[in-house]
DNA sequence: CTCATGGCAATTGTCGACAATTAAATGGTG
DNA sequence: CACCATTTAATTGTCGACAATTGCCATGAG
């Protein structure tokens, strides 16, 4: 289960995934329908899902379906009332913040791990990732799409290079998934690019160097840079607001 | 769900919950017995488990317990392949070591975090527990068990210090189950008491005189050092064992 | 007009049965 | 005797129906 070799991010390949003929079971294939609806925001954030409504949607049963709820609620990604219901999860701000809280201690240790145990090959691909993450940057420096992937993409990567299966299974399979669901809920439209440009080539210096310590300081920094920069975003946009009602 | 009040293991009462009327689902019961009867033990790590059998022993039917048995995977107590089945996690030592990483970096955050948030309440139950731990610790210096319990309350305080619902869910709701699994199956009796006394003391000093950099610190060395512990442990043990087949 | 109460519709929780897949048992063959 | 194919039993996956609980809405009393 949720392994590293399954994760449907790896290199920005990210698609739907809807008629997999690999993945064998129904109850799997809604998860990722579900999970993936969620994440684009084609399932409002906050806005209630019925058994029924779903069932007949995907063309299943219920049985599988609340299966595929189940585990979409221990991802986070949806949050259940017994009796009652469930309703897709609604990020507040300070729960991106305690996001990005456990996101800095997490990655991290991904980081320092990564500088310990990455191999050549593994940091060349990560090189390479930097490389497309830059050349993209040129073309269209508007575009954060593809830019912002390109970035959990960067993150993505150390982690697996952490070698670690708990943190990946924890950073890729559960908070990124919570990262993206963020970035449309807020339409985050990707910033300081440049800088966060600098700071991954550092970081990936440090990794190669074997500095491992150098690189768990920048992981933080870098983290913790941009978690700054949503809150002060975030403090603008509620002054653009007071503002406006004037 | 998984609310900070709602947690089980509080103040070190760890009980079934068999027939809690709070727990209005079945699917909730049967799942918190599922988790206790597998971190006590009594499901042996590594054992196949089966729909049928779980749905005789527990007189329910297979509909919710297969629902239990999604929530136990996600929070990793079973690992399960599709047509074939689930069976009770088995901690190797290398995922033990990944466990200590992850709450190396998870819980010296909380600490961090718990320096800077925690109220004069909870720093005085904190000292409590301390209080109580060190005097069961002299009582019964051999007893590990509740030693250890309370080692775990400590920890757990600190988690809920930091304020941080994400932070709690991820440690109290996952990892500290999987820490009580792991003393079970390695059968690890608790060691090197004295010094986790001090350690703890020294950690609720940073908290209290709300120095969180230090907090963070020596969260992240207690959590090292009992994480060296346990690998001089398993070298003593396999030591002892090629001594012995000669 | 406001609030309480009762019934009603809809949704969730649970169950038993059937279909699909897997792993083991069985028997045949080189 | 070993090896492979086929059958067979058991387990998992899926479905539709029934029971229980919730929230809404209408009705009526104050």
């Amino acid at each position: 289960m949720s392994s590293a070799e399954s994760h449907p991010l790896a290199t920005s390949s990210v698609k739907a995934e809807t008629s997999n003929p690999e993945v064998r079971t129904l109850a799997e294939r809604v998860f990722q329908q579900l999970q993936d609806a969620i994440v684009r925001g084609e399932l409002a954030p906050g806005s209630k899902i019925t058994e029924p409504g779903l069932s007949k949607r995907y063309g299943i049963s219920r049985g599988p379906l609340r299966e595929a709820m189940r585990r979409l609620e221990a991802h986070r990604l949806i949050e259940r009332v017994p009796h009652v219901g469930a309703r897709v999860v609604k990020l507040s701000m300070k729960e991106l913040l305690e996001l990005f809280d456990v996101r800095e201690a997490l990655e991290s240790m991904a980081a320092r791990l990564a500088a310990e145990h990455m191999s050549r090959e593994e940091i060349a691909g990560l090189r390479e990732v930097l490389a497309v993450h830059e050349s993209q940057s040129d073309l269209r420096s508007g575009e954060a799409y593809y830019q912002r992937e390109g970035d959990l993409d960067f993150h993505y990567r150390i982690v697996l290079g952490s070698h670690n299966r708990m943190l990946m299974t924890m950073l890729c399979d559960d908070l990124y998934y919570l990262v993206r669901l963020y970035r449309t809920q807020f339409s985050a439209s990707g910033t300081r690019p440049q800088r966060a440009f600098v700071e991954h080539h550092r970081i990936v210096d440090a990794i190669e160097a074997g500095d491992a310590e150098l690189a768990e300081l920048l992981m933080r920094r870098h983290v913790s840079a941009s978690r700054s920069n949503v809150v002060d975003r975030y403090a603008a946009t509620l002054e653009q607001d007071t503002q406006e009602t004037h």
